[in-house]
DNA sequence: TTATGTTCTTCTCATAGCGAGATTTACTCA
DNA sequence: TGAGTAAATCTCGCTATGAGAAGAACATAA
C-alpha cells in the first residue's frame, strides 16, 4: 500500500499560498418564503448581464471569505438585508426564521468557474415590496404557483426556462423543506405577525401545503398541541373577512417540536 | 439609494482571475455510522501533524475544483473509499446510504486559512477495520459512546479535547439527524447486511436511540407498516444468541417513508 | 435428560389520536 | 330582516399506541 497525500493536504496549506491551490468560489442563495395574498410567494432578483439574462434568480452573493470574513449565516441575513432592505435579527420585523438548506457543489451549474454555494431557506412574515423604495434593486416576491415548478421541471435542471442556473431545483427542495417542517414544527408562526388567529394559521399551512384543510380537526390540534400557541386573551378586530365571529388571538408558544405532529393529509404518493 | 455592487459580482468574475478574489478552500467531511459489537460507532482518522496533533477528526479532504472536478457526492464517496476501502456505490457492500448533512463555514473553525467544509452522513452495514489491511492508513470505528459527547461539549467547540477542528459539533449533529432519520425513513436497514431479522433491526434502532425498545410492540409496528420490510420465507440458523427460538428473515421494502412514522419513546426533553 | 432461563412472536386491553361530519354561535352583507 | 359565512365546539367510528401477558422455541447448565 502506499502513504495517502490526502492526510496532508491540510499541512500542504500551511506552507503554500492557497490562492494556488483549485479555485473554488463559494456563494449563499436565499430562499426567503412568506405569504402573500394567501400564496406562498419567493423573494426574487432579476438578472441583468449573461448567463441567464433577463431571468429570476435567487437573492445570492459571495460569501466574504478573508477581508472582512462572515460566518455563512451572517452571508445570508446581509444578502437578504440588502435585498429587502429589512434584516432579519432585530429589524423592524425581526421574526425571521434562517436555517440552512443544503449545497449545490455539481461542476458545470455555474458556465464560468467552479462556484460551490451554500443555500439557506428563510420564513418571513408579509415584508414590503422589495422594490417600493429602491428603484436601483430589481427584485420582487413571486408567487411559486405563477413559476410552473413541476416534479419534472424540478428535477432536470433545463427543462424549466424560468430560473437561472439550478434555482429551481434549490428553490424546490426549499419547498418541499419548508413543507415538511411545518409538519414537526411550529415554524408556521414565523409566517405571521406577534398575534394571530388560528384560521390565520391555518392558512399559512393551506398555502404551504397546498391543500385545504378541515378546519375542526385543525383548530383542535393546534390548541391540543402543548407549547404550539398560547392564548392572549384578546379578539381580533373585524377584519375584512366574509362573516363569522370574531377568532380569539394567540401567540407562537415556547414549543421547539410538535407532539403530536400535524400531518399532511395527501403523503400517500411519497411514501413509496 | 446608491447601486448595489453585488448584482455585478457575478459578472465580475467572467473578467477576473478568480484567484484574486478571497481564498476559500472547500472540503468535505464525513460522519460514517455503523452499528459494531451492538454499539453505534463512527469512522474517525488521527491526525499526525499540527494543529490537532495527535487527536481524532471526521475523514475528509479538499474537493477537486477545477481540475478533475468532481460533484460534493462524489468526493465524499472517493474520501470515504480511500479510508475504508469499500466503495459505497456497487462494491463490496453496496449498501450504504449517503446524504448531505450540512456546511460549517465558521471563521477561525480551521486556524489557517478560511476553511468551508461540506460535512455528509452515511449509514452502513458492518465494514471490516479500516486498519486491518493497510497499515499506512491510522483509522479506525470507535465508540460514539467512548467519545464522550456531552450536549454541552458539543455545543461549545473546545470544551471537549477529543476531535478535531468543530468535528465534535458535525458529528453530534450527524448523530441527531441519524436519530431523526429511523423515526420516518426505513433506512434503520441500511446499517443490516441483506437479510436481517426484526430483533436485529430493534437492535439497530436501540443502538442508535440509545434506548431499550418495546420488544413487542416494535415488532408489531414494523410489520404493519407498509413497505418497511418484507419477508423472505427463511429464518435465521441459529446463531450466538442466548436461547430463543430462531427468528424469521426479512429484507428491506419499498417504502421511502414510515408512515405511520416510529417515533422515540423520550423525545419529551426536547420537545421545549 | 431435565430444569431453568432467554427471546421471538403473538396476543389482550385500555387509552389516545385522528378523519369526517354535524351543530351552535356570531358576524357580514344585501 | 334574512341569507350566507365562518369560528369554535362537539360526536362518532376507526386506527394507533403503550403496557403487559402468554405461548412457543431455543440455549445452557445441572
Amino acid at each position: 500500500m502506499t502513504p495517502d497525500p490526502r492526510r496532508d493536504e491540510r499541512e500542504f496549506l500551511a506552507n503554500y499560498d492557497p490562492r494556488d491551490y483549485d479555485p473554488v468560489a463559494v456563494t449563499v442563495d436565499v430562499v426567503a418564503l412568506t405569504i402573500r395574498d394567501g400564496g406562498l410567494s419567493v423573494l426574487l432578483v432579476r438578472r441583468g448581464n449573461a448567463p441567464y439574462a433577463g431571468m429570476w434568480a435567487l437573492p445570492g452573493g459571495f460569501v466574504r471569505g478573508v477581508r472582512d470574513a462572515e460566518d455563512l449565516p451572517d452571508a445570508a441575513v446581509r444578502e437578504l438585508a440588502e435585498e429587502t432592505g429589512v434584516s432579519a435579527k432585530g429589524g423592524v420585523l425581526g421574526r425571521v426564521h434562517l436555517e440552512q438548506l443544503g449545497t449545490y457543489g455539481d461542476p458545470g451549474r455555474d458556465p464560468r468557474m467552479r462556484v460551490i454555494s451554500v443555500a439557506y431557506l428563510a420564513f418571513a412574515p408579509e415584508l414590503p415590496d422589495p422594490e417600493a423604495g429602491s428603484d436601483a434593486v430589481d427584485a420582487a416576491w413571486v408567487p411559486v404557483d405563477a413559476l410552473g415548478l413541476t416534479e419534472a421541471a424540478e428535477q432536470r435542471p433545463g427543462t424549466t426556462r424560468r430560473l437561472a442556473f439550478d434555482h429551481a431545483r434549490i428553490l424546490s427542495d426549499g419547498l418541499e423543506r419548508a413543507r415538511a417542517k411545518l409538519e414537526y414544527t411550529p415554524l408556521a408562526t414565523a409566517f405571521c405577525a406577534g398575534e394571530f388567529t388560528v384560521p390565520e394559521l391555518r392558512a399559512v399551512y393551506e398555502a404551504v401545503w397546498g391543500e385545504e384543510l378541515h378546519a375542526g380537526n385543525f383548530h383542535r390540534k393546534v390548541l391540543s398541541v402543548p407549547g404550539f400557541v398560547e392564548s392572549t386573551g384578546g379578539t381580533s378586530d373585524k377584519g375584512g373577512r366574509r362573516g363569522g365571529p370574531r377568532p380569539k388571538l394567540y401567540r407562537a408558544g415556547d414549543a421547539r417540536l410538535l407532539h403530536p405532529a400535524l400531518l399532511r393529509p395527501s403523503r400517500e404518493e411519497e411514501i413509496r
